[in-house]
DNA sequence: CATTGTGCTTGATGGGAGTCAAGCGGAATA
DNA sequence: TATTCCGCTTGACTCCCATCAAGCACAATG
């Protein structure tokens, strides 16, 4: 990232603590002050938010290398839950401290205002998804998504096992947890995976590809 | 914008150049290189991104005094077209420019991460609404989101000219143009509202945020 | 003024996902 | 090992919205 050891031990300075979060515990809820964003370390997080309604709806899943909490910015509260779905390891990054190094190390400005970006370019594509695509299209687009993060971390990509349930599934996809078990057989059904439980298989990874690609014809 | 005098004179001090849009011409469009953000002077925008079958989405609607482009930082590129709904007026705020203002002000940095953070949350209640409202309920969160900006530039509430058609309504809703039409004459049947074309008037505020669940304002 | 086109409204019909319900199965606990 | 619970699967039925289709309204054009 072109920096100099000065500032990459201030980079490394930033990590205030290292902070573990139990299976089902919260890192964060909705509405606790914005301190800091959280690098996971270890782990896999879900977000979501509940209304006053009783709506809630899964906003993300999270994992390890990936950033927490850059919607607290906005109003200098958390505006979700970040929920642990098995027990994770997280750094902890103090924002003031980390506005204060953005002044001064310019590679380190870049990089933040790229994840942010990014952040808003992947809802986005959430958007689209929600907004266009039939039940097992959304689904293959998630379970894709989910293989390629997989891979990108050293993981399989054709073999995982899923830390959600159909239940968070269906929130984060706009759909019921019935319709996403269907979902999941009728896959099975056709041969483009195996799901038992939480072990999922993927067979046909281009038969999925074909599936989020011919969205709504 | 939520700029205090100080902070808006720096930022004027960043504007390149003023741009005229005419109505149905593009901004920019999805794949240009990013150089810079947009801040609206005058005028209305759509942003949309072209799926592979041919069919756009809508992402957003964008209104004198907000910002467009957030998005291209992420990968040095524009992700989305956008596209003016009537003759428009921009401020071109050169992007390297910015962040170079940034790390010397600290209250535009700060305004900047801001902004981002913003964007983010706003995708993620259209997220919400995509994933769990009911046809009805998207359109009524939709009209109030519209008379909350509207009131906020200094123009009424209750009456205003939509700039978009009903199929641009439907494709940022996840909705069909009949089905939006269909929830506009229900509206107007039950006195919620008058419609006539493009022009709203909305009688009954209270009864629309119910529909919604006055988790969305 | 007539013509054309685009956007909008409304009706009829069908399909995909939601809802309700029953039962299965693995995991945790005693 | 037995028991309980929670998550998952599957079936039957319902309903909301998409689809297909016809016609209207208004603006632009000749």
């Amino acid at each position: 990232m072109g920096l100099d050891n000065h500032e990459f031990e201030q980079i490394e300075g930033l990590i205030a603590a290292r902070k573990r979060v139990k299976r089902q515990q919260h890192l964060y809820h909705a509405g606790d002050p914005f301190e800091a964003i959280y690098a996971i370390r270890i782990g896999f997080f879900k977000t979501d938010i509940l209304t006053e309604d009783g709506r809630d709806q899964v906003t993300g899943f999270q994992m390890a290398g990936e950033i927490l909490g850059l919607d607290g910015i906005s109003i200098d509260r958390h505006v979700c839950n970040a929920v642990a779905l098995e027990d994770s390891d997280v750094c902890m990054i103090p924002f003031d401290r980390l506005e204060d190094l953005s002044r001064k190390v310019e590679p380190l400005q870049r990089q933040f205002n790229k994840f942010m970006s990014r952040e808003i370019v992947r809802e986005q594509s959430i958007m689209m998804l929600l907004g266009s695509m039939r039940a097992e299209e959304r689904l293959a687009a998630f379970l894709l998504n989910l293989s390629q993060r997989m891979q990108s971390r050293g993981y399989s990509a054709s073999e995982f096992n899923l830390r959600m349930t159909r239940e968070e599934i269906g929130s984060y996809l706009g759909l019921k947890l019935e319709t996403v078990s269907r979902a999941f057989s009728k896959f099975q059904d056709e041969g483009l995976l195996t799901v038992h439980q939480k072990h999922i298989q993927i067979l046909d990874p281009d038969a999925l590809r074909t599936l989020v690609g011919r969205a709504h014809v």
